[in-house]
DNA sequence: GTGGTCTAGACCACG
DNA sequence: GTGGTCTAGACCACA
């Protein structure tokens, strides 16, 4: 659960839906929204400050620091990288080789969003 | 860990290193091979079991089934769909948007292993 | 911060830049002032009020009591053997006995305030 | 309570009652000792382990790592630094200066530990 | 048995 | 109202 509500908000910093100096939902605000028990917001802002996303204002609230969206873009890059290694890993271990993997990908690609090929050939 | 296991003894048998009617290694020899706690190896044992890919036989060990390989190789294909459906979702939590999600697995595939674009388009 | 604003104003009453009778700062004038919510300097009030430092005077503003210079004087005392005792058990903590103790704090003073070695053996 | 039990751990790694490969007393154990929650106690292992003083070896228990003691050493260190320049701060608020703060530390550590400047000054 | 995580609800300091 | 901390007790994965 932390690890997912931690996702959201660096994919919520990326998008710019937050930006440097904006306040983010309060822990009881956002725990009530998304049904989860404050202190597990809690802990995930407390370590979000602790990595240098957040600063925590003391009765006022969270605020976003300015290195936030790059930092959060290269954590969800690496992120990335690493559930792709483990796929490439895993297909291997499936018996797939290379051009099988990249084959494979295109086709579940395409099945994720058809239309992303034919943008990317047009 | 249990994961981990699982999924290897699964590679193993879509990799025909075993076959139907072959034994898997003892509980212990596995667990001291691969540095481990035997009871980890057992639950894994276990599982298998219970999921049709082994059958215990008293006193002697583990037998591979006959459908453990037809099964094996379908389950790492829904994991693998899975892990692709998460890398997928990841890269558009991460601002990205179709097209830009081909070319960054592209991209991902071709630094894991260099050859592969290669002979995909041998 | 509340214990900050209030050392902060023990240090003028000791000082004597605040002596018997004279009016404070007004909260608003304090806290804009020193950039704190008015709040957090009225609870300060409240409190020195409280505890016989000042005489809160309805539509003029906070006067300094005719014990508050000693008072004050022996509260920041008070603090400054905690403080000291604080320190002591802290250098026991790491591994250092009386001896080491004494000699740590002499470079402390020192790298603190080098003139004040200089002075004391002047 | 969190920081005082992360002091006395750090405590215990600097006078070597821990080292490098040891494993700390379980949470449940540590807590039930200290009489506080276990919850408190993981905390300090998880921070402590995010700091790099332990590994957590799940089902087994907290192992001191290589870098620990320095670690530990040089932490206590600047806490205690840091207490001094307070202590220093705090003693010219009080209207001492530079040569008065170091009379009153010397009569505050004869105070408590009067063997210390005896033993310093042999 | 071990540590890791989550829920639940309390109290504190600060604004 | 805000975040920070602590207590209490549950469940999970692993050894």
């Amino acid at each position: 659960m932390s690890v997912q509500i931690r996702q959201d908000i660096l994919a919520a910093l990326v998008a710019k839906r937050y930006r440097q100096g904006d306040m983010l939902p309060s822990v009881r605000g956002l725990a009530s929204e998304i049904l989860v028990n404050p202190n597990t917001v809690a802990k995930v802002y407390r370590d979000l400050e602790r990595d240098g996303f957040l600063e925590a204002k003391r009765g006022s609230g969270m605020l976003v620091s300015h290195k936030a969206e790059s930092k959060a873009r290269s954590e969800l890059r690496t992120n990335l990288q690493e559930l792709a290694g483990d796929l490439i890993q895993k297909a291997r271990q499936c018996g797939l080789e290379g051009a099988d993997v990249h084959t494979l990908l295109e086709g579940l690609l395409l099945e994720a969003d058809p239309a992303s090929i034919e943008r990317s050939t047009r």
